[in-house]
RNA sequence: GGGCGAGUGGCGGAACGGCAGACGCAGGGGACUUAAAAUCCCCUGGCCCCUCUGGGGCCGUGUGGGUUCGAAUCCCACCUCGCCCA
């Protein structure tokens, strides 16, 4: 009986190789102007979404996504490229401010203590990145080139301070972006959430609206996430229309048009005019009331003083509500009557105006006519308030001069033919006419009365870029009383956080910042005066939104990064590969292609796109298949499985659980059922009596030719399988390949180290320990990929599945090559497609070379 | 309400116009062992039949239709779940 002394152990062979990594500097990559550079080697971007370093730690579904990039990294880097694969840190937030706010701890000191915790962990995994290139978003040296960026969109017009309606939630102490706020509540924390007017920094990413919608066409990203980014600018084509406001006599009324037809549509429509954008300028005619967003500016000024207590009641109810509770369409309609009118301007009827909080000031002009018979919200709106739906539209079957000016039963919101819609009054005239030549033409008559123009409207609203929060970018300006905002000068950066003694929200909308008197008290730069530095601090958003440039040069103390390091690794369409959640699908991604193109219309970066393909993993759901977390107690923590089974045994798991993009539960069997692969790799090579490579390893002279040829279809098969990130198929291949090789008597050595090439991406601290053992000296990181010869595929023999009618029967072994006057009287010949034949005349005969035969008879 | 995606054994999944269930897990049987663990070998979709160390039939990929010699795969409708948008 002999003891085993040499077992699978995980964690020595698993530090070993960590330290030979780190010591080593294996997976150093050098750029352009760096040492040991090769530019004659192909490139390869590819990258992680970086993390945001929670006190908690890493999760399971971290290291899916990134053992994908590392096995597609250590892969690229045998096939001989240059492959770029950084890590860094998401690292500015709320909950490091929150903690600070518990305990008086500095951000900075928590987030420190999180990152070389999360560090750690990521490092365990044994993923081959450049850790000289680590960057970190709270880094003076990093925040630097965000600051000097947002100077960029500064210059550029792109930022700007505007008083806004904004989500301001009382207990985060600060506000939010409409896509922070969930249900009325805080996206973090479920806090309540408000709205009020407040001056803030906006980035102009409407000026992009079109490039960002135009240049998805550029991109590999999966379509469900294009049209979310699509369907996020939601572009639409439409007419803006003036409705002027009712006043004193007609003759004022008639001054106001002739005045508009003389000077045309002004920019701004004025503080007696209405305006509106719709899709549908064809119903101008069923236009019969106007629907005001409570916070439009026109409101005051509408109302009449018998209305004024009712509006501004409903204004005040209307703010605790958020978007998304107004919208909702199975929810009942609200609003409350001005007392105000507006002039229909295609046919000079009086219609009423209405305040009513399913419109929103943030969509379009934050007006709109209602044109009930023709819009599911306006059509029940006005049968709550029993406002008249004359019907303008009629399906393109009906007969329009005898369609019925009586109200539908419902709304009609499809294309037809326009009815009811003459005025000879004034000239307006469509009646008659298909939807599109309708729109069209009352377009026209519209601009040339000056009374409205074509134009296109955008879902997507300007980007609310304050925050209120300590824990966070400072912006490089100074408020002046006399210049007014200036910016900083850029070689005055970066502008540093100051310290804080306390970071508890005040419940009052004033930044944290002002609590520090002295940092925010300087001079204005323009004119000398005492000014005030500006106390807001930028979004998490910011620093994520360009760190994959950073990468490049992280050093740079110069330039956000040298042009040549730039061009090298971003050509020809950015990043190569990017792998994250689809949570980010709209802000991350959208922010982040928007400063692209601002970068790249500065002469920063040379591409268009800054992310060419687009890989969203999967979450892991608990092992009782629900969402993991703290309260259900189904959390699986990676630390535990590296400790008990080996960080190579969690890679391994992680991409065999199923496909990359695909929503998966855990299971600790199924933890066990890879472990238990590896070691019987282990096994397969090393002898675990004594420790030396096993007898079964023999002269490639004496190596089994079948196993030759399967190892060939298996070579072929990882590859293959790896470039279409189907790493669950890879993995069976090669356990399929272990089986085999386990159960024949011999494996040549040159087997063997070919095995273990392939399973180095997945696999890679055994398998370097495992070239280790073969005899090898050195890493096998960058061992050339094993080839596979396509004359070893081929097989001689083959057997073929014999259908009657299409249904199995029998199976023949034939030559492959063999003709179909073979293959069929071999089939013939089966008995028991004899049997099936029987009494029956063969109508047809199908034979599929290579794949099969069927018979068809009655 | 709209858009997109997904429904395959006891479980994760494979096959994506050509032998459904690769690979793994779980389960059953056996070998080794004083015993256990570990390991190795065999079986394993359901129902049924026969002359039973084997062989065969029917059914089967959410439901119902369709296209095709042949459909898990393509088309239409529906159901359920998930995500996004309203």
């Amino acid at each position: 009986m002999s003891e085993e002394h040499d077992r699978y152990d995980h964690q020595a062979i698993e530090s070993r190789w960590q330290n030979y990594w780190q010591t080593n500097r294996t997976f150093r990559t050098p750029g352009p102007g760096d040492e040991g550079f090769d530019p004659n080697r192909p490139k390869f971007y590819v990258l992680d979404m970086f993390p945001y370093p929670s006190g908690a730690g890493l999760h399971v579904g971290h290291p899916e996504g990134y053992t994908a990039t590392d096995i597609i990294a250590r892969y690229r880097r045998m096939l001989g490229q240059n492959v770029l694969h950084p890590m860094g840190w998401d690292a500015f937030g709320l909950p490091a401010e929150q903690y600070a706010v518990q305990t008086g701890t500095h951000p900075a000191i928590t987030t420190q203590k999180n990152i070389d915790n999360i560090r750690r962990q990521i490092r365990s995994l044994g993923f081959s990145y450049d850790w000289d290139r680590e960057v970190a978003t709270t880094d003076p040296g990093y925040y630097r080139w965000t600051q000097w960026i947002f100077l960029q969109l500064h210059k550029r017009g792109l930022a700007y301070l505007d008083e806004v309606a904004v989500n301001w939630c009382p207990e985060l102490g600060t506000v939010l972006a409409n896509e922070e706020v969930i249900d009325g509540k805080s996206e973090r924390g479920g806090h309540p959430v408000v709205r009020r007017p407040m001056k803030q920094w906006m980035l102009k990413i409407t000026a992009y609206a079109d490039r960002l919608l135009k240049d998805l066409d550029l991109v590999d990203w999966p379509e469900p996430i294009k049209e979310m980014q699509r369907n996020w600018i939601g572009r639409s084509v439409g007419a803006t229309v003036d409705f002027p406001i009712a006043r004193g006599t007609a003759g004022d009324l008639e001054a106001f048009f002739a005045s508009r037809k003389s000077s045309g549509l002004p920019e701004k429509p004025g503080d007696d005019v209405i305006r509106i954008f719709t899709t549908r300028p064809d119903t101008l005619f069923g236009a019969t009331y106007m629907v005001l967003a409570p916070e439009h500016p026109l409101v005051d000024r509408i109302t009449t003083d018998a209305q004024r207590n009712a509006v501004k009641a409903y204004r005040a109810e209307a703010a605790r509500k958020s978007d998304l509770q107004r919208t909702d369409l199975a929810k009942d309609k609200t609003g409350v009557f001005t007392g105000g009118y507006a002039i229909n301007p295609v046919n000079r009827q009086p219609i009423p105006v209405w305040v009513a909080d399913y419109v929103l000031i943030s969509y379009g002009t934050g007006a709109i006519m209602a044109v009930p018979a023709h819009d599911e919200r306006d059509f029940e709106f006005a049968r709550k308030f029993n406002l008249p739906t004359p019907p303008v539209v009629a399906p393109a079957d009906a007969d329009p001069s005898s369609f019925s000016r009586e109200p539908q039963a419902s709304a009609f919101t499809d294309e037809g033919v326009a009815v009811n819609s003459d005025s000879p009054a004034t000239g307006f005239a469509i009646t008659g006419l298909p939807t599109p030549e309708a729109k069209k033409k009352i377009t026209a008559q519209l601009a040339a009365a000056g009374l409205g123009c074509e134009s296109v409207n955008y879902k997507l609203r300007d980007w609310l870029f304050s925050r209120q929060r300590y824990w966070g970018e400072p912006f490089p300006v100074v408020h002046c009383d006399k210049c007014g905002p200036q910016p900083l000068d850029e070689a005055g950066l970066p502008l540093v956080l100051p310290e804080l003694d306390e970071y508890k929200p005040t419940g009052k909308p004033e930044p944290l910042l002002a609590r520090a008197a002295e940092w925010a008290a300087t001079t204005c730069p323009t004119c000398g005066q005492p000014a005030t530095r500006e106390l807001n601090t930028m979004p998490q958003w910011a620093g994520s939104c360009w760190y994959y440039l950073r990468y490049l040069d992280p050093k740079n103390d110069q330039r956000l990064c040298d042009p040549a390091r730039e061009k090298y690794w971003m050509t020809p369409h950015g990043v190569d590969l990017y792998v994250g959640g689809a949570e980010h699908a709209v802000l991350h991604l959208l922010y982040s292609r928007f400063w692209h193109k601002v970068l790249y219309d500065a002469g920063v970066v040379s591409t268009l796109e800054p992310f060419h393909k687009l890989i969203n993993q999967g979450m892991i759901l608990g092992e009782d298949g629900q969402k993991m977390s703290k309260s259900r107690g189904n959390v699986i923590n990676p630390d535990d499985i590296i400790s008990q089974y080996g960080a190579d045994s969690m890679r391994l798991y992680e991409m065999f659980m199923g496909p990359l993009d695909q929503m998966k539960p855990w299971s600790m069997r199924g933890v066990e059922g890879v472990y238990r692969f590896l070691q019987r790799v282990w096994r397969l090579v090393v002898d675990p009596h004594s420790g030396a490579v096993s007898a079964r390893v023999v002269d490639d002279a004496h190596a089994s030719a079948e196993i030759e040829k399967l190892l060939h279809r298996t070579v072929k098969k990882v590859g293959e399988d790896i470039d279409a990130f189907k790493f669950n198929t890879a993995i069976s291949a090669m356990m399929e390949f272990v089986n085999e090789a386990t159960s024949a008597p011999r494996l040549g050595r040159s087997q063997a180290e070919r095995f273990v090439l392939i399973l180095a991406p997945f696999a890679p601290h055994l398998a370097e320990e495992l070239w280790h053992r073969l005899g090898r000296a050195d890493t096998l990181a960058y061992e050339p990929w094993p080839g596979y010869d396509p004359s070893m595929l081929v097989q001689t023999e083959l057997e073929l599945p014999v259908q009657v009618n299409g249904k199995l029967r029998g199976k023949i072994t034939m030559a492959a090559d063999a003709d179909a006057a073979a293959i069929e009287a071999a089939a013939h010949a089966t008995p028991n497609v004899q049997v099936h034949l029987e009494g029956k005349t063969v109508r047809k005969v199908v034979v599929v070379p290579g794949k099969l035969i069927n018979i068809v008879a009655n």
